[in-house]
Formats: C-alpha cells, structure tokens, sequence
DNA sequence: CGTTTTATGGTGCGATCGAACCATAACACC
DNA sequence: GGTGTTATGGTTCGATCGCACCATAAAACG
C-alpha cells in the first residue's frame, strides 16, 4: 500500500462539505463540483472515496450520525461524575437544540435530508433509529426517577418521555427560524422538568448555573 | 381581455405540482420541466404564470399557507357550534399533526423550504409569522380555560401553550418517518391536554379513533 | 372585420450536472 | 530498481437545467 493517508480523515474532510453546502443551500446545492471545491479536492476524489452521489450523500450522513453520537457521549461525561437523574435527562434533551453551531448545523442537515428519507430506504435506515432510541433512554431515565422518589409515582412515563424528546425535537426549527431564543427554549425545556422531577436529590434543578455549563452560546444574529 | 381564464386555478393547479414534487423528491426535483410535466402544462406557462423559478417556489409556497389557513379555519368550524375551549386547543393542535395526505405532504414541502427559509428573506418572512400565531393562539385559549376554572391557575399558560404547540410540530417528523402512529401522536397530544385542562364544561375528550387512548405505543418494525 | 391584448406552445442557448474515462505521481514491496 | 497498487488530477460526454426568445391561437373591443 503506497502513498498511505487517512482515509478516515479524507472522508470527513469531504463530509464536512458535504455538510456545509446542505445547511446553506440544501441538497440541491450538493454537487459533486460544488462539494469537491468547498473541501478544497479535485471533483475526482469525491468519486474514489464515495462513489456516486447518493453515496456520497449517504456516507456523510453516516458521518454525521457518529459525530453527533460521540459528542452527545463527551457532553454527558462532562456533567460529573454523579450528575442526577435530572441533569441526565436535561443534558440529553439539551443535546437536540440547536445550542451551538455544531448542533444547528447538525439539524439542518437533518431537515436537508429528511424527504429523501421517506423515499431512499438506505437513508431511512440511517434516520429511524436515533430518535426511538432516544426516548427510550428517557424513558427509563424517568422511571428510575419514580424508582428514587424524584418523580411522582402518578406520571406516564412513556408519554412525558416521548413528548419531551418529541418537544426538545420539534423547538430546533423555532430556535433555527430565530422564532425563540436558545434561552426560551432551555427554559422551556426546564419548566416541563420541573414539573416531572419534582424533587432532585442532587441539586441539579438551576437553569444555567454561576458556571457556564450551557451557557447563553454566542450571538444569535 | 381575450379568452379569459381563471387564473387562480392555473396557479393553484401548478403549484399543486409543485408540492407534489417536492413532497417526493425536495426542491431538487423542483425543475420547471418536471413541474410542467406533473401540472400537465407547457414550461413555458410556467414563466407566464409565476416568472423565474424561484418566484415559483415562492408563490407556490403561499398558495401553499393559504391553503393551511383555510382548511384549518373549516376544520375548527366543524366543530360544531359550542366546542369547548378544550377541543378547539386540541383541534389546533392535531392540524399541525399529519393526519391526512393533505397535512402530511403539507409538513413535507414545508421540511423541502427550511433550509432556504435560512437564507432567503422572502421566503422566510411567509415561513415567520404562522406558527407564532398559532402559540398566542393556544396561550389566549388555555388563559381563558383558567378564567372558567377548567385549567388550574397554577400553571404557565405561555410555557404549556408553546411546548403544546412545538410538541405537535416535532412529532410531524417522526409520525412521517413511520417511527409513532398518528394515533400515538394523538394520544400523546390528549395526555398533555388532559393534564392542563383538568375540568372540562362540554366533555369533547375523546379522540375520533377507537378508544385506544396513550397506550404505550409499541416498536411497529 | 380588423386590431390588440391575453394565453399558450415550441425551440434554442449557454451553463452545469453526474459520471465515466484517461493519465500519472507517489509509495510499498520484492 | 523495477513493479504493481494506491491515490490524485484533468477531461469529456450526454443529459438536463433555467430561461429567453419566437410564433400563434383565441377572444374582447373598435
């Protein structure tokens, strides 16, 4: 094997434009000429690494998922190391906002793809699962909740956890159209937990805190 | 004026292509041959009717929200004469659910415009004042249900109405993607109204389906 | 009846698209 | 040092794009 390079590296590197060009202009703005200038290769690369076009549009996608699964992995590590149930839930409902460029442009990209997803089953295998996981997540974060007296044995877990993910989900376009604030949103998104975790034992309930754990995140022009 | 025409139907009937398209493809199969095609017209009509093609899309997305507008109107008229602020909320809201072909590829052309909503003015400025309508709309209604005691005095009217609001929108995406039922989507909506409106005058609870209210909805693959 | 305005069809042009093809530099391995 | 595989650039082709242009039927108006 000569010439030896990343081609990891190569594939983001293409994936990033890829990214780029659907949150600016959507998919119709991915071409492949379009795609190869903005990552600074010659159009024949695009080819070698991903094929045809939907491959490409496919492979970048996967790209994306995995990028957003690490870093909602890395976010969650960084509450501490005994964060609260409370603080779990809201940093993975925090983690569907579009809090900073990297989670915006992330939806955006979604939002790009998502008619093809009705269509394209390859794509829709790729979208389907992340979002039934999620609320199965919450879910059982909840019912752990009822298990230690932090959440009112009376609530439906099941409906407060998919309508919580369901809203966290459905407040990125708002935000994104500059309808509301990232602060209206986390404050939306706060006041639905208070009523669920109606007791937290680990103190975890504050908005954003004197440490700027989420803080306000840049201008929003 | 010669050989009069209703103008407002050629218009309408194209841009009913228009959605069509999008709703299949996205904006990318959006061109003005394969909108002649659909619409059963020339392209050159096309540019008589609409001008360039991004007025096209323009027009066609307005023709598009007076539509929603209208439907809903008629759909909350049917209500019968004396609906109770609790159905007239919850009719609100299940319009944004796609319900029906109608609604579902609404929410699609919808999605298809987003990322163009970000960047072109126009179009955002038809895509800005709908849904925030829609929030003081929800809020006005739930604040009168406090006034006639069938809402608890408790709660945050503007909260409750905008999580409603954005709830309903972000189930859009995963009832369209197959990963909830309508009928889910529904019952998760009733969950929420059941619990903001405690007491309700005119007993309009129940959902048009058979009475499976929220029951927890199982993995459909 | 002729004229003018409105409505419609067809055709052509330059640009761009996706993708195949051709060439070759770079390096590992024998 | 050949040799073959890998990685990269450039070019080309048929199709399609948006759109401008030209022609003309149809009908209201004089």
């Amino acid at each position: 094997m000569p010439r030896q390079v990343d081609h990891d590296r190569r594939r983001r590197q293409i994936a990033e434009a890829v990214w780029r060009l659907a949150t600016r202009g959507g998919l119709e703005d991915v071409t492949l000429r379009q795609v190869a200038a903005e990552a600074g290769v010659s159009a024949r690369l695009l080819q070698y690494y991903f094929g045809t076009r939907d491959q490409l549009l496919l492979g970048a996608l996967e790209i994306l998922n995995d990028d957003a699964e690490q870093r909602a992995r890395e976010r969650l590590a960084m509450l501490g190391e005994a964060p609260g149930l409370h603080a779990i839930v809201r940093g993975v409902l925090l983690e569907l906002l579009p809090l900073d460029e990297e989670r915006s442009n992330r939806h955006l990209v979604y939002v790009a793809y998502f008619v093809r997803f009705l269509a394209d089953p390859a794509l829709a295998k790729v979208a389907r699962d992340a979002p039934r996981a999620l609320e199965d997540l919450v879910a059982g974060l909840i019912a752990q909740g009822q298990e230690l007296g932090q959440v009112p044995r009376g609530i439906d877990v099941a409906a407060e956890a998919a309508f919580l993910v369901t809203g966290a989900d459905g407040m990125q376009a708002t935000v994104l159209l500059g309808q509301r604030t990232p602060e209206e949103a986390v404050a939306l998104i706060d006041h639905q937990l208070a009523r669920i975790f109606t007791a937290t034992r680990t103190a975890h309930r504050e908005p954003p805190g004197p440490n700027d754990r989420h803080r306000p995140h840049d201008p929003p022009e």
